[in-house]
DNA sequence: ATTTTATGTCAGCCTTGTTGACTTTCCAAG
DNA sequence: CTTGGAAAGTCAACAAGGCTGACATAAAAT
């Protein structure tokens, strides 16, 4: 593949031609690439009986230890009724505690629980491995290009939890 | 399971450092970057009362014209009765042509409408600006190492669909 | 003539989105 | 101090779009 999606010269950002082509490409690369992206982590989470939105908040509590109901909406962009019945499961099997803030009593700081740090190790050990290989793969080079579309594709919202997600509104 | 994924030897791509916090990053930004590439062609789609699902059929009806409802199911990994609901409604709505095929008269070939062909314009329209202006914003090289790492972590199956998809089984 | 294949349909279930209504807690203005 | 609104979280109910299973039909293959 590949294809020409350069000009001659390459002068960096120049040049760059785009065909109708090639952008679809791209647009079914993304497609197909995050099927894959999703596959492992989903089979473990199927046999456990959960869902990929519980892969999510599981992800997210993780990174992001006592992070508020708040925060996590914030994050996945849901509404709060659906990300609380996901929540609600994992607390009541025991992956996921709920902790009632100190500061202001109406919060509730998110924890996983080994239990649920022990889940999270499975997924992401999963989705890690594939990634690796993918990585190793393409090549040092393409995995910087890789990073950078990725990250000019977001919205500007969610680049801005990507990159830097601390004390945004606290 | 940490850090140092390769040595600083090895040959040709060498150089990857691979920590796990590399690599959830790398997953961090599949996640948002996806949810960014869909947004576009997601609003489109919510005014007309459609869904996501209705944009795969119709995207890879325009990609490949005259496929068969098999074909597509074993490109868009949905059931039959899945896929089904969304082509009735798309067919009722005449965005979607289901021919019976001469050859084999049991198969149904699926062409889109004039009225289906402007959909799909302006949601490719929608999704390939996106794309264009993240590929310019990252420059060609990032754009052929963005492909390289996505190839790279679809399931061989899918990778062949994105390559070749042309005379597979027939 | 029989079996297999391609397609479609009905019924019902599950996950994960949605909106609406409600409670508890907190804070700030009177 | 009280009170009214905002913030955080919960419960209920609905919709989209996955899924399985059972069946029907027509056409092709054996």
């Amino acid at each position: 593949m590949a294809d020409k999606a350069v000009g001659p010269s390459a002068g960096g950002e120049a040049l760059l031609f785009l065909t109708d082509e090639q952008l679809r490409k791209g647009s079914e690369a993304m497609f197909f690439a995050y099927r894959g992206f999703t596959a492992d982590p989903d089979r473990i989470l199927d046999a456990k009986g959960y869902g990929r939105a519980h892969h999510r908040a599981i992800h997210f509590i993780h990174r992001s230890p006592a992070t508020t109901v708040n925060n996590l909406l914030a994050i996945l962009g849901v509404t709060k009724q659906s990300l609380n019945r996901v929540l609600r499961t994992l607390i009541e099997d025991g992956l996921v505690e709920s902790r009632v803030g100190r500061a202001d009593k109406r919060e509730r700081h998110l924890h996983l629980t080994a239990k649920g740090a022990e889940l999270e190790r499975a997924l992401s050990d999963a989705q890690r491995a594939r990634m690796r290989s993918a990585y190793r793969a393409a090549g040092a080079e393409a995995v910087a290009g890789f990073r950078q579309v990725l990250e000019a594709m977001m919205d500007s919202e969610q680049r801005a939890q990507y990159q830097g997600l601390r004390e945004s509104g606290k």
